[in-house]
DNA sequence: CCTTGCCATGCAATTAGTTGCATGGTTAGG
DNA sequence: CCTAACCATGCAACTAATTGCATGGCAAGG
């Protein structure tokens, strides 16, 4: 249900068009909330209908139509009401956990581990660069960049207990070759 | 898709009813992939159509009738085929870091971070215990402990770290109550 | 005895999410 | 010029997941 107010969070920061909100959601919004180019279209349009935002068509000569979405005061109101709401814990589906769990063939474990770390080093790289870009000091921050910051370091704890697990894995079944 | 594969490596370790496997997927197995009763009772029912697993019907005098599934041979082969594909990072979606994300109420976000932090250590404390129980001696596991214990150690280090984003956010965000 | 919870299975109506393709445009490189 | 990639939106057909309710049984506690 969230995706909604993945989108108007992202809008506050910036109004968008569909197209600009699928690109963010391939990278920023989109670390802690994935979701489609579909569904993305699809929800604006229900947002819009709803009045949570408001959409301006611009007809470009030589060019494709494109519609710019702008948060509005009763999407503004939605989204406090969802601040105000308690989180529950995301459900966890893990392929990797599965096959772990049921552990079968150690050596393709040992391949997709490694996989795993080096994708999710990758992803901390990313994370650790904006960090030092956007918060090179964590203790000045001002009241905006709290919430992105603490979000941005919720990425970050996330991408390292992921190494640390394919470190384990890798120094239990990965001997042979230690 | 590998709501399939969670539901043979269950039965790998022990056949099961529908409803035995719902409540393993409350706990247990269900740490690692979460599924309704509804998705499991359909996914058994298409998994003994495809021949993966086997389900024996028992009646009974007085109460109402039990299938007791078992994995088949062709079961095993399906888990062995799915042991051998890499894996693909989960996507995430939480209601909390978008939150976070687009601050806005900042005691409903140190509510939810303290409640949430709660949730994380009773897992944690649960994981624990079990770690304590099963797996005693780490350095000296078995064959057949190895997959089972790592899985479980990548919860550990999951709610570890869930705990420490919370440490984080209270320490951003609840100052006056230090 | 009645209520609630547990054992056991499954329907139904719904929401959430995916994937590719379609359409119609521009730009850049070979 | 042609191909591939980007900009831009949306259809369609589908799978995944949820939630409650329904049905029919037993057990335990008030």
């Amino acid at each position: 249900m969230a995706l909604e107010h993945a989108i108007l969070v992202s809008l506050t920061e910036q109004s968008a068009t569909g197209y600009d909100l699928a690109r963010r959601f391939d990278a920023s919004i989109g670390y802690f909330w994935r979701a489609s180019h579909q569904q993305i279209y699809r929800t604006l349009t229900r947002m819009a209908a709803d009045g949570w935002v408001e959409g301006t068509t611009e007809h470009r000569d030589g060019a494709t139509d494109r519609t710019t979405y702008a948060i509005t005061s009763a999407g503004r109101a939605e989204l406090g009401r969802f601040s105000a709401t308690p989180s529950s814990r995301e459900p966890l589906r893990s392929d990797f956990a599965v096959k772990l769990r049921g552990l079968l063939d150690t050596e393709a474990a040992i391949a997709d581990a490694k996989a795993r770390r080096a994708d999710h080093q990758a992803r901390l790289d990313t994370y650790e660069a904006s960090e030092k870009r956007h918060y090179p000091d964590p203790a000045a921050l001002t009241e905006d960049e709290r919430g992105p910051y603490l979000a941005l370091r919720g990425g970050i704890l996330l991408e390292r207990a992921g190494i640390a697990w394919c470190d384990e894995i890798l120094g239990h079944l990965d001997r042979s070759e230690r």
